[in-house]
RNA sequence: GGCGGCGUAGCCAAGUGGCUAAGGCAGAGGUCUGCAAAACCUUUAUUCGGCGGUUCGAGUCCGCCCGCCGCCUCCA
Protein backbone atom coordinates (compact mmCIF):
# COMPACT_ATOMS: atom_id res chain seq x y z
CA UNK A 1 0.00 0.00 0.00
CA UNK A 2 1.49 3.48 -1.14
CA UNK A 3 2.22 5.98 1.78
CA UNK A 4 -0.83 8.13 2.85
CA UNK A 5 -1.01 11.50 3.11
CA UNK A 6 -3.75 14.36 4.77
CA UNK A 7 -4.95 15.96 1.83
CA UNK A 8 -6.29 19.76 3.13
CA UNK A 9 -8.26 20.20 0.22
CA UNK A 10 -10.74 16.93 0.93
CA UNK A 11 -10.01 16.97 4.32
CA UNK A 12 -8.92 13.22 4.08
CA UNK A 13 -5.78 11.13 4.13
CA UNK A 14 -5.21 9.74 0.79
CA UNK A 15 -2.74 7.59 -0.85
CA UNK A 16 -0.20 8.90 -2.70
CA UNK A 17 -1.03 8.27 -6.63
CA UNK A 18 1.61 10.36 -8.95
CA UNK A 19 0.38 11.27 -12.16
CA UNK A 20 3.71 9.94 -13.71
CA UNK A 21 3.75 6.47 -11.53
CA UNK A 22 6.82 6.17 -9.44
CA UNK A 23 7.45 9.78 -9.75
CA UNK A 24 6.27 12.58 -7.27
CA UNK A 25 6.40 16.56 -8.51
CA UNK A 26 6.28 18.19 -5.53
CA UNK A 27 6.68 22.05 -4.97
CA UNK A 28 6.94 23.83 -1.94
CA UNK A 29 6.25 27.75 -0.98
CA UNK A 30 9.80 28.81 0.43
CA UNK A 31 10.99 31.96 1.72
CA UNK A 32 10.77 35.69 1.08
CA UNK A 33 14.52 36.92 1.57
CA UNK A 34 13.97 39.94 3.65
CA UNK A 35 15.17 38.56 6.70
CA UNK A 36 16.43 35.19 8.68
CA UNK A 37 14.70 32.34 8.88
CA UNK A 38 13.40 31.23 12.16
CA UNK A 39 11.94 28.13 13.78
CA UNK A 40 9.24 27.96 11.99
CA UNK A 41 10.69 28.09 8.62
CA UNK A 42 12.75 25.47 9.78
CA UNK A 43 10.10 22.94 10.70
CA UNK A 44 8.08 23.63 7.47
CA UNK A 45 11.42 23.16 5.37
CA UNK A 46 12.24 20.04 7.72
CA UNK A 47 9.32 18.27 7.64
CA UNK A 48 9.08 18.12 3.32
CA UNK A 49 12.58 17.67 3.57
CA UNK A 50 11.58 14.41 5.31
CA UNK A 51 8.51 13.93 3.00
CA UNK A 52 10.96 14.11 0.31
CA UNK A 53 13.65 11.15 1.65
CA UNK A 54 10.72 9.32 2.97
CA UNK A 55 9.16 8.71 -0.32
CA UNK A 56 12.55 8.17 -2.12
CA UNK A 57 13.02 6.01 0.66
CA UNK A 58 9.96 4.21 -0.66
CA UNK A 59 10.95 3.66 -3.62
CA UNK A 60 9.82 7.23 -5.49
CA UNK A 61 11.73 9.69 -7.92
CA UNK A 62 11.22 12.92 -6.08
CA UNK A 63 11.93 16.20 -7.85
CA UNK A 64 11.17 18.67 -5.23
CA UNK A 65 11.30 22.86 -6.09
CA UNK A 66 11.40 25.46 -3.93
CA UNK A 67 11.47 28.94 -4.72
CA UNK A 68 12.68 31.92 -3.20
CA UNK A 69 10.46 35.09 -3.43
CA UNK A 70 12.89 37.72 -4.19
CA UNK A 71 10.76 40.88 -4.93
CA UNK A 72 7.86 41.53 -2.70
CA UNK A 73 6.67 44.48 -0.53
CA UNK A 74 9.37 43.22 2.49
CA UNK A 75 12.08 43.03 0.67
CA UNK A 76 11.33 46.43 -0.98
CA UNK A 77 10.99 48.14 2.57
CA UNK A 78 14.39 46.77 3.61
CA UNK A 79 16.14 47.70 0.95
CA UNK A 80 14.92 51.44 1.63
CA UNK A 81 15.38 51.32 5.02
CA UNK A 82 19.02 49.90 4.74
CA UNK A 83 20.07 52.14 2.19
CA UNK A 84 20.76 49.66 -0.32
CA UNK A 85 18.79 48.08 -3.54
CA UNK A 86 16.14 45.46 -3.47
CA UNK A 87 18.20 42.86 -5.37
CA UNK A 88 21.46 43.09 -3.04
CA UNK A 89 19.15 42.23 0.03
CA UNK A 90 17.42 39.23 -1.64
CA UNK A 91 20.74 38.17 -2.25
CA UNK A 92 22.41 38.79 0.56
CA UNK A 93 19.28 36.56 2.66
CA UNK A 94 19.63 33.80 -0.33
CA UNK A 95 23.11 33.38 0.74
CA UNK A 96 22.13 33.50 4.64
CA UNK A 97 19.14 31.01 3.57
CA UNK A 98 22.31 28.96 2.28
CA UNK A 99 24.54 29.06 5.11
CA UNK A 100 21.61 28.31 7.87
CA UNK A 101 20.42 24.98 5.71
CA UNK A 102 24.36 23.88 5.47
CA UNK A 103 24.18 24.05 8.97
CA UNK A 104 21.03 22.55 9.90
CA UNK A 105 21.85 19.61 7.57
CA UNK A 106 19.37 20.09 5.18
CA UNK A 107 20.21 19.48 1.60
CA UNK A 108 18.85 22.20 -1.27
CA UNK A 109 15.87 21.50 -2.84
CA UNK A 110 16.27 19.51 -6.21
CA UNK A 111 15.51 22.96 -8.12
CA UNK A 112 15.71 26.42 -6.29
CA UNK A 113 14.06 28.62 -8.37
CA UNK A 114 14.04 32.68 -7.62
CA UNK A 115 10.78 34.84 -8.65
CA UNK A 116 12.45 37.14 -10.51
CA UNK A 117 14.08 35.10 -13.26
CA UNK A 118 10.46 33.76 -13.79
CA UNK A 119 8.60 36.85 -14.81
CA UNK A 120 8.57 35.39 -18.51
CA UNK A 121 6.05 32.54 -17.28
CA UNK A 122 4.24 34.60 -14.91
CA UNK A 123 3.40 37.25 -17.77
CA UNK A 124 1.67 35.04 -20.32
CA UNK A 125 -0.15 33.04 -17.31
CA UNK A 126 -1.53 36.40 -16.73
CA UNK A 127 -2.48 37.00 -20.28
CA UNK A 128 -4.19 33.65 -20.30
CA UNK A 129 -6.16 34.93 -17.17
CA UNK A 130 -7.25 38.11 -19.06
CA UNK A 131 -8.30 36.34 -22.15
CA UNK A 132 -10.65 34.06 -20.61
CA UNK A 133 -11.94 37.12 -18.83
CA UNK A 134 -10.76 35.67 -15.31
CA UNK A 135 -8.60 38.79 -14.97
CA UNK A 136 -8.76 42.77 -15.74
CA UNK A 137 -6.80 45.42 -15.94
CA UNK A 138 -6.97 49.10 -13.69
CA UNK A 139 -4.24 51.59 -14.43
CA UNK A 140 -1.16 49.15 -15.00
CA UNK A 141 -3.01 47.07 -12.58
CA UNK A 142 -4.03 43.53 -13.51
CA UNK A 143 -6.30 41.12 -11.06
CA UNK A 144 -7.93 38.54 -10.73
CA UNK A 145 -11.51 38.40 -10.93
CA UNK A 146 -12.78 35.85 -7.94
CA UNK A 147 -16.03 36.19 -8.30
CA UNK A 148 -15.55 34.77 -11.78
CA UNK A 149 -13.93 31.69 -10.87
CA UNK A 150 -16.43 29.12 -9.18
CA UNK A 151 -14.39 26.80 -7.10
CA UNK A 152 -13.22 29.60 -4.82
CA UNK A 153 -12.38 28.66 -1.38
CA UNK A 154 -12.28 24.99 -2.17
CA UNK A 155 -8.75 24.77 -0.39
CA UNK A 156 -9.87 26.73 2.42
CA UNK A 157 -13.33 25.63 3.15
CA UNK A 158 -14.71 29.16 3.40
CA UNK A 159 -17.48 30.78 1.07
CA UNK A 160 -17.21 34.21 -0.60
CA UNK A 161 -19.52 35.30 1.45
CA UNK A 162 -18.15 33.99 4.80
CA UNK A 163 -15.20 36.05 3.24
CA UNK A 164 -16.57 39.09 2.71
CA UNK A 165 -18.21 39.44 6.16
CA UNK A 166 -15.16 38.77 7.47
CA UNK A 167 -13.13 41.05 5.51
CA UNK A 168 -10.92 43.51 7.19
CA UNK A 169 -9.08 44.58 4.69
CA UNK A 170 -8.70 47.72 3.46
CA UNK A 171 -10.63 48.27 0.20
CA UNK A 172 -8.44 49.85 -2.93
CA UNK A 173 -11.60 51.04 -4.65
CA UNK A 174 -10.17 50.06 -7.80
CA UNK A 175 -11.26 46.72 -7.66
CA UNK A 176 -14.29 45.42 -9.08
CA UNK A 177 -14.66 43.34 -5.65
CA UNK A 178 -13.13 43.20 -2.67
CA UNK A 179 -11.72 40.24 -3.02
CA UNK A 180 -10.35 40.25 -6.07
CA UNK A 181 -6.35 40.04 -5.80
CA UNK A 182 -3.29 41.60 -7.95
CA UNK A 183 -1.66 39.41 -10.32
CA UNK A 184 0.50 42.59 -11.45
CA UNK A 185 1.24 45.63 -9.85
CA UNK A 186 2.25 48.70 -11.08
CA UNK A 187 5.56 50.01 -10.56
CA UNK A 188 5.72 53.16 -8.43
CA UNK A 189 8.67 55.64 -8.46
CA UNK A 190 11.83 53.71 -7.62
CA UNK A 191 10.74 50.24 -7.24
CA UNK A 192 11.90 47.32 -8.89
CA UNK A 193 9.81 46.97 -12.30
CA UNK A 194 9.93 44.67 -15.67
CA UNK A 195 8.02 45.74 -18.76
CA UNK A 196 4.64 44.05 -19.72
CA UNK A 197 1.78 44.65 -21.51
CA UNK A 198 0.18 46.44 -19.13
CA UNK A 199 3.13 49.12 -18.34
CA UNK A 200 6.21 48.45 -16.04
CA UNK A 201 5.61 47.02 -12.91
CA UNK A 202 6.06 43.65 -10.93
CA UNK A 203 4.59 40.57 -9.94
CA UNK A 204 1.68 40.11 -7.09
CA UNK A 205 2.72 37.40 -4.87
CA UNK A 206 0.98 34.47 -5.75
CA UNK A 207 1.34 34.21 -9.32
CA UNK A 208 5.34 33.62 -9.02
CA UNK A 209 4.29 30.03 -7.28
CA UNK A 210 1.81 29.23 -10.18
CA UNK A 211 4.04 29.87 -12.91
CA UNK A 212 7.09 28.31 -11.24
CA UNK A 213 5.41 25.18 -10.45
CA UNK A 214 3.87 25.07 -13.73
CA UNK A 215 7.16 25.79 -15.52
CA UNK A 216 9.07 22.77 -13.44
CA UNK A 217 6.42 20.18 -12.78
CA UNK A 218 3.95 20.74 -15.12
CA UNK A 219 -0.21 22.38 -15.12
CA UNK A 220 -0.84 19.41 -12.74
CA UNK A 221 1.28 17.57 -10.59
CA UNK A 222 1.24 15.61 -7.32
CA UNK A 223 1.87 17.80 -4.09
CA UNK A 224 2.12 20.70 -3.17
CA UNK A 225 3.32 22.19 0.77
CA UNK A 226 3.78 24.75 2.89
CA UNK A 227 3.44 25.98 6.43
CA UNK A 228 -0.78 25.98 7.36
CA UNK A 229 -0.94 30.07 7.17
CA UNK A 230 -0.56 30.02 3.63
CA UNK A 231 -3.31 28.30 3.05
CA UNK A 232 -5.64 30.98 2.74
CA UNK A 233 -5.29 33.35 0.73
CA UNK A 234 -1.95 32.18 -0.91
CA UNK A 235 -2.83 28.56 -1.90
CA UNK A 236 -6.77 29.60 -2.79
CA UNK A 237 -5.31 32.14 -4.95
CA UNK A 238 -3.00 29.79 -6.72
CA UNK A 239 -5.56 27.41 -7.59
CA UNK A 240 -8.08 29.68 -9.01
CA UNK A 241 -5.25 31.54 -10.99
CA UNK A 242 -3.79 28.01 -12.12
CA UNK A 243 -6.98 25.96 -12.63
CA UNK A 244 -8.75 29.48 -14.27
CA UNK A 245 -5.86 29.56 -16.61
CA UNK A 246 -5.21 26.17 -17.42
CA UNK A 247 -8.67 24.16 -16.83
CA UNK A 248 -6.92 21.67 -15.41
CA UNK A 249 -6.47 20.30 -11.99
CA UNK A 250 -3.19 22.54 -10.10
CA UNK A 251 -1.44 20.31 -7.32
CA UNK A 252 -3.45 16.91 -6.15
CA UNK A 253 -2.72 16.87 -3.03
CA UNK A 254 -2.20 19.63 -0.54
CA UNK A 255 0.31 19.15 2.47
CA UNK A 256 0.15 21.91 5.45
CA UNK A 257 2.19 21.83 8.69
CA UNK A 258 1.40 23.74 11.71
CA UNK A 259 2.94 26.52 13.44
CA UNK A 260 5.49 26.67 15.59
CA UNK A 261 4.04 28.63 18.84
CA UNK A 262 5.87 30.64 21.70
CA UNK A 263 4.22 30.21 25.27
CA UNK A 264 0.69 29.27 23.03
CA UNK A 265 1.19 32.06 20.64
CA UNK A 266 2.13 31.12 16.80
CA UNK A 267 5.59 32.46 16.36
CA UNK A 268 6.20 35.22 13.83
CA UNK A 269 7.99 38.03 12.11
CA UNK A 270 5.08 40.27 13.08
CA UNK A 271 4.38 39.11 16.77
CA UNK A 272 7.67 39.61 16.84
CA UNK A 273 8.65 36.11 19.36
CA UNK A 274 10.90 34.62 17.07
CA UNK A 275 13.82 32.55 17.43
CA UNK A 276 16.08 32.42 14.43
CA UNK A 277 17.95 29.16 12.88
CA UNK A 278 20.91 30.68 13.21
CA UNK A 279 20.64 31.91 17.49
CA UNK A 280 18.96 28.18 17.86
CA UNK A 281 21.59 25.95 16.42
CA UNK A 282 24.58 28.43 18.37
CA UNK A 283 22.70 26.39 21.32
CA UNK A 284 21.70 23.38 19.91
CA UNK A 285 22.91 20.62 17.02
CA UNK A 286 20.96 20.14 14.12
CA UNK A 287 19.77 16.45 14.96
CA UNK A 288 18.40 18.00 18.23
CA UNK A 289 16.55 20.56 16.99
CA UNK A 290 15.08 17.94 14.23
CA UNK A 291 14.26 15.42 16.70
CA UNK A 292 12.54 17.92 18.95
CA UNK A 293 10.34 19.31 16.00
CA UNK A 294 9.75 15.65 14.62
CA UNK A 295 8.79 14.60 18.22
CA UNK A 296 4.83 16.65 17.43
CA UNK A 297 3.02 15.32 14.19
CA UNK A 298 3.37 17.39 11.57
CA UNK A 299 0.18 19.00 11.43
CA UNK A 300 0.10 19.60 15.44
CA UNK A 301 1.43 23.06 16.75
CA UNK A 302 4.61 22.78 18.62
CA UNK A 303 5.10 24.98 21.33
CA UNK A 304 9.40 25.89 21.69
CA UNK A 305 11.17 26.00 24.95
CA UNK A 306 14.61 25.34 25.29
CA UNK A 307 14.21 22.96 27.67
CA UNK A 308 12.19 20.50 25.61
CA UNK A 309 15.37 20.75 22.91
CA UNK A 310 17.67 19.40 25.60
CA UNK A 311 15.80 16.92 26.17
CA UNK A 312 15.26 16.26 22.84
CA UNK A 313 19.35 16.08 22.99
CA UNK A 314 19.20 13.26 25.75
CA UNK A 315 17.03 11.54 23.65
CA UNK A 316 18.88 11.16 20.88
CA UNK A 317 22.07 10.44 23.18
CA UNK A 318 19.83 6.99 23.42
CA UNK A 319 20.66 6.62 19.68
CA UNK A 320 23.64 7.86 19.64
CA UNK A 321 25.74 5.55 22.23
CA UNK A 322 24.11 2.56 21.13
CA UNK A 323 25.38 3.23 17.67
CA UNK A 324 28.82 4.09 18.70
CA UNK A 325 28.87 1.12 21.31
CA UNK A 326 27.84 -1.40 18.64
CA UNK A 327 31.15 0.31 15.99
CA UNK A 328 33.65 -0.23 18.75
CA UNK A 329 32.36 -3.87 18.87
CA UNK A 330 35.27 -6.67 19.05
CA UNK A 331 34.99 -9.93 18.02
CA UNK A 332 36.02 -12.39 19.93
CA UNK A 333 35.85 -16.28 19.59
CA UNK A 334 31.86 -16.67 20.86
CA UNK A 335 29.19 -18.90 19.60
CA UNK A 336 26.75 -16.82 22.00
CA UNK A 337 24.38 -15.15 19.69
CA UNK A 338 21.96 -12.87 21.50
CA UNK A 339 18.29 -13.74 20.76
CA UNK A 340 15.76 -11.81 19.44
CA UNK A 341 17.63 -9.17 17.65
CA UNK A 342 16.46 -10.55 14.24
CA UNK A 343 12.49 -9.97 15.29
CA UNK A 344 13.18 -6.50 16.85
CA UNK A 345 14.32 -5.28 13.94
CA UNK A 346 11.83 -6.96 11.67
CA UNK A 347 9.29 -5.23 13.57
CA UNK A 348 10.78 -2.08 14.38
CA UNK A 349 11.05 -1.85 10.55
CA UNK A 350 7.34 -2.48 9.98
CA UNK A 351 6.44 -0.20 12.78
CA UNK A 352 8.48 2.66 11.29
CA UNK A 353 7.38 1.82 7.44
CA UNK A 354 3.69 1.72 8.93
CA UNK A 355 3.54 4.99 11.10
CA UNK A 356 5.63 6.91 8.17
CA UNK A 357 3.03 5.31 5.92
CA UNK A 358 0.06 6.96 8.06
CA UNK A 359 0.56 10.52 7.04
CA UNK A 360 4.13 11.10 7.71
CA UNK A 361 4.04 10.23 11.91
CA UNK A 362 7.30 10.55 12.71
CA UNK A 363 6.98 11.04 16.47
CA UNK A 364 5.29 7.25 15.85
CA UNK A 365 8.40 6.22 13.46
CA UNK A 366 10.66 8.02 16.27
CA UNK A 367 9.03 5.42 18.85
CA UNK A 368 9.84 2.37 16.74
CA UNK A 369 13.00 3.63 16.33
CA UNK A 370 13.72 3.73 20.59
CA UNK A 371 12.28 0.48 20.54
CA UNK A 372 14.87 -0.85 18.93
CA UNK A 373 17.68 0.75 20.75
CA UNK A 374 16.52 -0.64 23.72
CA UNK A 375 16.21 -4.21 22.42
CA UNK A 376 19.69 -3.42 20.97
CA UNK A 377 21.28 -2.51 23.95
CA UNK A 378 19.45 -5.17 25.77
CA UNK A 379 21.12 -7.73 23.56
CA UNK A 380 24.53 -5.67 24.17
CA UNK A 381 24.00 -6.72 28.18
CA UNK A 382 23.92 -10.03 27.77
CA UNK A 383 27.15 -10.17 25.94
CA UNK A 384 29.83 -11.43 28.84
CA UNK A 385 31.20 -7.51 27.66
CA UNK A 386 29.63 -4.87 26.46
CA UNK A 387 32.56 -4.49 23.91
CA UNK A 388 33.14 -7.87 23.38
CA UNK A 389 31.01 -9.72 21.04
CA UNK A 390 31.02 -13.03 18.92
CA UNK A 391 31.12 -12.93 15.13
CA UNK A 392 26.95 -13.97 14.93
CA UNK A 393 26.17 -11.26 17.92
CA UNK A 394 28.30 -8.83 16.31
CA UNK A 395 26.79 -9.37 12.99
CA UNK A 396 22.98 -8.80 14.58
CA UNK A 397 23.80 -6.34 16.24
CA UNK A 398 25.50 -4.36 13.55
CA UNK A 399 22.48 -4.96 11.12
CA UNK A 400 20.39 -3.96 14.00
CA UNK A 401 22.51 -0.55 13.68
CA UNK A 402 22.27 -0.36 10.28
CA UNK A 403 18.19 -0.44 10.66
CA UNK A 404 18.26 2.94 13.02
CA UNK A 405 20.91 4.58 11.02
CA UNK A 406 19.06 4.49 7.85
CA UNK A 407 15.65 5.25 9.87
CA UNK A 408 17.05 8.28 11.37
CA UNK A 409 19.09 9.44 8.39
CA UNK A 410 15.09 9.57 6.52
CA UNK A 411 14.56 12.18 9.42
CA UNK A 412 17.34 14.14 8.60
CA UNK A 413 18.85 12.77 11.98
CA UNK A 414 23.09 12.43 11.27
CA UNK A 415 23.70 10.98 14.87
CA UNK A 416 27.33 12.83 14.47
CA UNK A 417 28.93 14.94 16.24
CA UNK A 418 26.32 16.87 18.31
CA UNK A 419 28.83 19.23 20.04
CA UNK A 420 27.41 23.22 19.71
CA UNK A 421 30.44 25.77 18.38
CA UNK A 422 29.90 27.70 21.03
CA UNK A 423 30.39 24.77 23.51
CA UNK A 424 33.36 23.93 22.28
CA UNK A 425 35.20 27.49 22.38
CA UNK A 426 33.70 27.60 26.22
CA UNK A 427 35.64 24.40 27.00
CA UNK A 428 38.77 25.02 25.47
CA UNK A 429 38.82 28.50 27.66
CA UNK A 430 38.44 26.61 30.56
CA UNK A 431 40.74 23.63 29.78
CA UNK A 432 43.56 26.22 29.47
CA UNK A 433 43.16 27.60 32.44
CA UNK A 434 42.95 24.05 34.54
CA UNK A 435 46.07 23.66 32.17
CA UNK A 436 48.11 26.23 33.93
CA UNK A 437 47.15 25.04 37.51
CA UNK A 438 47.31 21.00 37.67
CA UNK A 439 50.19 21.03 34.86
CA UNK A 440 52.13 24.25 34.61
CA UNK A 441 55.01 22.81 33.58
CA UNK A 442 53.55 21.18 30.24
CA UNK A 443 50.93 24.15 30.04
CA UNK A 444 52.96 26.44 27.98
CA UNK A 445 53.76 23.60 25.15
CA UNK A 446 50.17 22.63 24.74
CA UNK A 447 47.91 24.80 22.04
CA UNK A 448 45.13 22.41 21.26
CA UNK A 449 41.96 21.35 23.00
CA UNK A 450 42.60 17.71 23.02
CA UNK A 451 45.98 17.91 24.21
CA UNK A 452 44.86 19.67 27.36
CA UNK A 453 42.36 17.60 27.93
CA UNK A 454 44.53 14.45 27.67
CA UNK A 455 47.32 15.98 29.81
CA UNK A 456 44.71 16.60 32.42
CA UNK A 457 43.80 13.25 32.18
CA UNK A 458 47.17 11.97 32.67
CA UNK A 459 47.83 14.20 35.78
CA UNK A 460 44.17 12.88 37.25
CA UNK A 461 45.22 9.35 36.61
CA UNK A 462 48.75 10.10 38.83
CA UNK A 463 46.47 11.24 41.82
CA UNK A 464 44.16 8.32 41.56
CA UNK A 465 47.70 6.15 41.51
CA UNK A 466 48.95 8.10 44.48
CA UNK A 467 44.89 7.52 46.12
CA UNK A 468 44.81 11.20 46.09
CA UNK A 469 41.37 11.21 45.15
CA UNK A 470 40.58 15.18 46.23
CA UNK A 471 42.47 15.74 43.20
CA UNK A 472 41.65 13.50 41.09
CA UNK A 473 38.01 14.23 41.76
CA UNK A 474 38.88 17.83 41.62
CA UNK A 475 39.80 17.96 38.17
CA UNK A 476 36.86 15.18 37.22
CA UNK A 477 34.76 18.35 39.03
CA UNK A 478 36.31 20.95 36.74
CA UNK A 479 36.29 19.40 33.40
CA UNK A 480 32.62 18.69 33.83
CA UNK A 481 31.81 22.23 34.39
CA UNK A 482 33.75 23.03 31.26
CA UNK A 483 30.96 20.55 29.78
CA UNK A 484 33.82 17.78 29.14
CA UNK A 485 32.62 14.48 30.88
CA UNK A 486 34.97 11.96 32.18
CA UNK A 487 33.87 8.34 32.24
CA UNK A 488 36.61 5.75 34.15
CA UNK A 489 36.56 2.46 32.94
CA UNK A 490 38.38 -0.51 32.91
CA UNK A 491 40.14 0.22 30.12
CA UNK A 492 41.12 3.83 31.32
CA UNK A 493 39.97 7.34 31.66
CA UNK A 494 37.92 8.70 28.53
CA UNK A 495 36.48 11.91 27.94
CA UNK A 496 33.74 13.07 25.74
CA UNK A 497 31.78 16.62 25.09
CA UNK A 498 28.80 17.14 27.02
CA UNK A 499 26.30 17.02 24.30
CA UNK A 500 23.59 19.23 23.78
C1' G B 1 -19.27 36.54 13.41
C1' G B 2 -17.50 32.48 9.55
C1' C B 3 -14.11 28.32 8.91
C1' G B 4 -10.46 24.80 11.01
C1' G B 5 -7.99 22.48 15.09
C1' C B 6 -6.49 21.09 20.15
C1' G B 7 -7.33 19.34 25.56
C1' U B 8 -4.06 11.67 26.99
C1' A B 9 0.84 10.16 33.27
C1' G B 10 5.05 15.36 36.82
C1' C B 11 6.43 17.42 31.55
C1' C B 12 6.44 16.47 26.03
C1' A B 13 3.75 13.21 22.99
C1' A B 14 1.49 8.87 19.59
C1' G B 15 -2.92 6.58 19.41
C1' U B 16 -7.33 5.72 11.69
C1' G B 17 -14.23 1.56 17.81
C1' G B 18 -12.02 -4.12 20.15
C1' C B 19 -5.50 -8.02 22.68
C1' U B 20 -2.38 -5.59 28.81
C1' A B 21 -3.32 3.24 26.23
C1' A B 22 3.51 3.83 21.82
C1' G B 23 7.92 6.49 22.66
C1' G B 24 10.97 10.40 25.00
C1' C B 25 12.29 13.56 29.33
C1' A B 26 12.09 13.78 34.52
C1' G B 27 11.42 10.45 39.09
C1' A B 28 12.27 5.59 41.70
C1' G B 29 14.98 0.81 42.07
C1' G B 30 19.13 -2.11 40.19
C1' U B 31 24.09 -3.25 37.41
C1' C B 32 28.98 -1.03 36.99
C1' U B 33 32.60 2.20 40.06
C1' G B 34 37.80 4.07 45.04
C1' C B 35 33.62 7.48 45.06
C1' A B 36 31.16 9.51 41.16
C1' A B 37 29.41 10.68 36.50
C1' A B 38 27.89 8.60 32.20
C1' A B 39 25.81 4.35 30.24
C1' C B 40 22.52 0.18 30.41
C1' C B 41 18.25 -2.62 32.50
C1' U B 42 13.59 -2.51 35.25
C1' U B 43 9.64 0.52 36.79
C1' U B 44 5.95 4.79 36.48
C1' A B 45 -1.96 6.44 33.39
C1' U B 46 -8.23 0.77 36.08
C1' U B 47 -7.44 5.91 32.69
C1' C B 48 -7.73 9.72 28.23
C1' G B 49 -11.08 18.30 30.02
C1' G B 50 -16.60 17.72 31.96
C1' C B 51 -21.64 15.76 31.27
C1' G B 52 -24.89 12.92 28.35
C1' G B 53 -25.75 9.61 23.98
C1' U B 54 -24.85 5.70 19.94
C1' U B 55 -22.66 0.62 20.28
C1' C B 56 -21.91 -6.09 22.52
C1' G B 57 -17.65 -2.64 23.06
C1' A B 58 -15.33 4.56 22.72
C1' G B 59 -9.46 8.11 24.30
C1' U B 60 -11.23 6.96 19.30
C1' C B 61 -18.28 8.26 16.67
C1' C B 62 -22.56 12.07 17.97
C1' G B 63 -24.54 16.28 21.10
C1' C B 64 -23.91 19.99 24.77
C1' C B 65 -20.60 22.56 28.17
C1' C B 66 -15.62 24.37 29.92
C1' G B 67 -10.57 25.84 28.56
C1' C B 68 -6.85 26.93 24.66
C1' C B 69 -5.06 27.98 19.61
C1' G B 70 -5.00 29.16 14.33
C1' C B 71 -6.95 31.29 9.59
C1' C B 72 -10.35 35.13 7.75
C1' U B 73 -4.32 41.03 6.69
C1' C B 74 2.05 40.19 5.20
C1' C B 75 3.39 35.34 7.32
C1' A B 76 6.52 28.52 7.00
Amino acid sequence: MPPRLYNTLTQRKEEIAPLVPGEVGMYVCGVTVYDLCHLGHARSLLVFEVLRRYLTFRGYRVRMVRNFTDVDDKIIRRAQETGTTWDAVANHYVREFQTDMARFELPPADVEPRATAHVPAMLALIERLLARGLAYVVDGDVYFRVRAYPGYGRLSQRSLDDLRAGARVEVDERKADPLDFALWKRAKPGEPAWESPWGPGRPGWHIECSAMAMHYLGESFDLHGAGEDLIFPHHENEIAQSEGATGKPFARLWVHNGFVRLQQEKMSKSVGNVFTIRDLLGKFSADALKLFLLGTHYRSPIDYAPEKVEEASRALDRIRLLAEAVEVLEEVPDEARPGGIASAVAAARAEYVAAMDDDLNTALALSAIFTLVRHLNAALDTLPERRLAGPAAAMALREGVAVVREQARILGLSLEGGVPAGAKAAAAAAVEALLREYCPASAPRITDLTGGVEALLARREQARGERDFATADAIRRRLNDAGIEVADRPQGSTWRFRRS
